[in-house]
DNA sequence: GTCTATAGACGGATAGAC
DNA sequence: GTCTATCCGTCTATAGAC
């Protein structure tokens, strides 16, 4: 599949990174191989080696090059929102736009795999993997640092320690529903075209999330009765 | 480690599946060899295909052996506030916290492994691997269909699309929250000892789901602006 | 029920011709 | 930069002694 008659010179490692992809999120890591992945390229068993150095190699390649370019335009916006703003607070609404349109822009995206990416990504929040965990924490803590920062901003009523907790469940919420595809369709019986819908699904997820960071907090967190 | 000095009789298939969790956990199930498990199980290589069958059938086992019981008492308790409620709809919040509560007492459970189990088992709601996601789907639809019934009857003015929707994103959050380990710390710096507070955890993690529960709806949906 | 030994397939990586 | 052939390690599963 996706192989094309004659193989465009110099671009086997597009081809590698995009089979790859597919691959690792079809299979995950540990059960797609170097036979499997070239195979499916279309590329000598080698390659691989030639052009990556080795299969964990290729892994951080492949998150590269959709992460950065993910994290700097998410980056982009949230500068150019706090230059609009003129140094007042954002909307946390704005600030949870600017981090989830992006990844939803790629959701729609089934010609140049960028859909098969963000599954990919959504799942591996969550790998077994140290290495590939810490990977992607490594390509996303600039990232989490700058939009902690706006929301710390734009809810200083807000405890620190509450605010990261419901920012950690609104990543969790996007990464699952990132990442999922048959419980979807398991609680939902969703019609597949509307998980494709980015514009809707923003509106869906826009929702959710601000009503939680919203939330009104308990009086007593930790503990009901007694002191 | 958790060797002990005289292996008790007839625990042989108890020792397979706690050592069996904790790796799972630790390093997914490809990459989690018969060998490093029979290892720390201090039992011999072979004994897991004398007990179980085969490598997929210990992992079948793996979840049954936590998720029945889980279920059921998830099962028992919506039964139980039914009953008292006499036929009027659940408050959403108690429905919420009815589904959330078992999950999150393994949390608090470090000695007989629930934390290892829950853990696991929220990570993987995302396994690449459809068998093992078709094995979480089937063990837990029944449960599923009893809670997306009294959702229902709870919010009878929510469109079942959006309904179906929410408890997709209630579901990622917590199946996230369970799952996530660097990551947390990575956002919040939090304390250890907080995250294993299952009560403080659940108090966090119902205002925020409640909340997005109740989210108000959107006028328009899937189109901003047009018709 | 437990063990040793091994079959038989497949994994990542590389050497060296072209 | 691409290829073939191959090294060598590890995998799951099983046969057969005890």
């Amino acid at each position: 599949m996706t192989l094309r008659a004659v193989k465009p010179p110099h671009e086997t490692r597009t081809r590698i990174l995009d089979a790859a992809e597919d691959l690792f999120m079809q299979h995950g890591f540990e059960a797609t191989s170097m036979r499997m992945l070239t195979a499916k390229a279309g590329v000598n068993l080698a390659a691989v080696n030639y052009h990556f150095g080795s299969k964990d190699a290729l892994i951080e390649a492949v998150f590269r090059r959709r992460l950065d370019p993910m994290n700097a335009e998410r980056l982009a916006e949230l500068d150019r929102l706090e230059t609009e703003a003129n140094g007042k607070p954002l909307p946390p609404e704005a600030i949870i736009r600017a981090f989830i349109r992006t990844s939803l822009k790629m959701v729609g995206d089934t010609r140049s795999g960028g859909r098969t990416f963000v599954r990919l990504l959504g799942r591996t929040y969550t790998e077994p993997s140290k290495p590939i965990r810490a990977l992607i924490g490594q390509l996303y803590c600039q990232t989490i640092e700058r939009f902690k920062a706006a929301f710390t901003r734009a809810l200083p009523q807000l405890p620190r320690e509450e605010l990261f907790w419901r920012m950690h469940f609104m990543f969790g919420t996007l990464s699952y529903t990132l990442a999922a595809t048959d419980t979807v369709q398991m609680i939902a019986g969703t019609k597949p075209e509307d998980r494709h819908d980015a514009r809707a699904l923003e509106e869906r997820l826009v929702g959710f999330l601000c009503a939680g960071l919203h939330a009104p907090r308990a009086e007593n967190t930790s503990v009901k009765k007694a002191a």
